[in-house]
DNA sequence: CATGAATGAGGATTCATTCAT
DNA sequence: CATGAATGAATCCTCATTCAT
């Protein structure tokens, strides 16, 4: 008689303790010891399911990048136009609501840290970035097109916004009570409507190939 | 004949190799032996002139705030206008340069992460971080009473605008090559001063220097 | 299939192992390899079972002293009068017999000395010795009675033949050689004797059996 | 112009440091830049004045011995019959005065436990044991012949009289505020007295070669 | 003599990992 | 699968001792 086999449920619970313990001990602070205990289960059994403490941890980053597609989605699928797509990303990522997760967030920053050291972590937080720049940049560009806007540097701006989500997390995990309280999804649309409010208008019969943004036009 | 005291010169090495050796390692992967291979000096000393390894972080930490205020003030003392003085600031935490230290910015990374699960430098994080937040207020009100502009809302810009240095550090230490090279310190830029370009005139003839954004205008 | 827990029984070999070395090293002597090795553990073992040093040295503590009011019992159990169980006391105390154990007296000595610098040692130093007076009191007041002597200054007779018997401990340990062999449970059945012979007979013909001193006669 | 050397002055300083140092903290506890500090010196010096550590406590044991030794002939100095001399030396030992130390009953608690673990200490030790034990004998002996008493079994006697003392030591060390202010003097003395008096008349005539001590004469 | 920095061996403690049950 | 004891390498820290100045 086979037993159903639990070991999805014990990963699960294992990087779920993960978490709770990395959120406020860091990598190094989070002992098997410590992890066993915030999963509930014995020490012993964290590495019958995990071949080490690394394994644990990439788990954990995959299950948290995985989380935040998540969050995407869901927010994405009701919204119909390109500037509601877009606010969708903003609020998945930063804004406070009943799927907030302030463990995750200071696990997330944990994470950075030890992506810094770790090559492996490394690599998916860049794969993760990868996507997120890319999935930016569709956002943005399909907002700009639908709008009439011309379209370039999709790169940075996508960067800048990453960088921006990345810090607010940081904040969020160190200096909550600094900062006014829910700023980072106001700031971010705001700032994303001014950019694209001041993008030029895409450039049909127009003119001079790269007239400076810094001078208004005469 | 008694001997000269060295113990600041002694304390600056040691303080340089814990930033060499975190920005690699993190906090905990910088052990002891680590450091003192990389300041030069005998393990036993770090202990001589260091009561324990959080009071060298301690002191890491206060010398990279320092050291970061110092790069705003030696920019500032060049710039006339109140424009020139918050691009000053944008480029001290931001823009690459000769005194640009790539460790400094990974281990401030590290520092991050650190201070969630360490109380005195959590604090020494969030008064840097208090006196960011001030600065910025200052320096953005400045360039919107110099143009005219309405000033409310300070916090939450300079909020958004710390956030962001503080990802650009964690996109530096970790993604460098995902993102253009340099975009940081001119999107910053660029996005202070779509900001300024899209607040309002300020309210007329009326002219209380500080109009407080709390009550409403008659 | 759970393994039985073998906690009690490690804790017992590793005090033991602590007791063995201290005896002949000193608590500071006794470091965790030396106590491994005399305890035929594993020194990363010791802390398992115990969160750290002192917490051994108190379970030895603990332990010595419940062996030395265990030492009493046995043998106050087959006195029958007052002055066989005062006798019962000094022999379990000071007479040389099957169960008489030179390393506990010289690691009691270790741990005189530790409790002066260890305010949790102390205590239970303190505590023991309390007990001591206690019982000391009790059975010199029996004697006194049963034998219709006046009862008075138990504390001043206590404390002194505590200190006799932590005497006898140290010359033991360091100048048995020096001293008659034998001479310490002799010297103190002979002085309680000439002390009791001494007394002034109790006031009055009375005769309760435990008249209370502290209650004037009526 | 050779200067004055101070050599003796320093060692005494150090000696005196080592003291209060091993008074609080025992003799592995007394760092030498603890000593150093209590000596008011600089940790170097106290290497140039002694070879290593043990030599301190050596020349601190020594000091203490001498110490007792004066202590005793000062009193003994204006006492004029036996009883005086040995009461002089009870309250060399025991009695609270102006020249009681704490510290340095103490810093012999520590030394006890030390001599244990350290063969040149405990030979200092031993050596003082056999003074003390001789000097009681004599005192003993004179007190008994002058008044008339048969002179038997002082070793025994001295013995448990400097057991005595040690406890005393002991108990003042770690349980002061147990025991009755000022018992350990009041006691000894009352039980070298009762000691004295119940001894048997010097045999001239006598007779009975050993009559029991048990049994009261008819 | 005096100073205080420097050294490095030694000790307590932690912890990932293994393994007998 | 599960348990928790066991191992030992790694790490922080201490401290006697040395030594350049």
């Amino acid at each position: 008689m086979p037993r159903k086999p639990n070991t999805e449920l014990r990963r699960r619970q294992i990087i779920e303790g993960l978490l709770k313990t990395m959120a406020v001990h860091g990598y190094a602070g989070a002992t098997i010891q410590a992890v066993a205990a915030a999963s509930g289960l014995a020490p012993g059994l964290l590495h019958y399911h995990f071949h080490d403490k690394r394994e644990m941890l990439v788990a954990l980053v995959d299950q948290l990048v995985a989380y935040a597609q998540h969050r995407y989605e869901v927010r994405a699928n009701s919204a119909t136009t390109p500037r509601e797509r877009l606010r969708a990303y903003i609020d998945a990522r930063l804004a406070y609501g009943e799927d907030a997760n302030p463990d995750a967030v200071a696990a997330w920053v944990m994470i950075g840290a030890e992506a810094v050291r770790d090559a492996e972590v490394r690599e998916i937080y860049r794969r993760a970035a990868e996507r997120e720049l890319a999935l930016l940049q569709r956002l943005l560009k399909a907002c700009l097109v639908h709008e009439g806007k011309r379209v370039r540097r999709l790169n940075h701006v996508a960067a800048g916004l990453l960088a921006y989500v990345e810090g607010c997390f940081m904040l969020a995990a160190n200096a909550r009570d600094l900062v006014p309280r829910g700023f980072a999804a106001e700031m971010a649309a705001e700032w994303v409507d001014r950019y694209i409010a001041q993008e030029a208008a895409s450039a049909r019969v127009a003119a001079r190939p790269t007239p400076s943004r810094r001078r208004s036009a005469p």
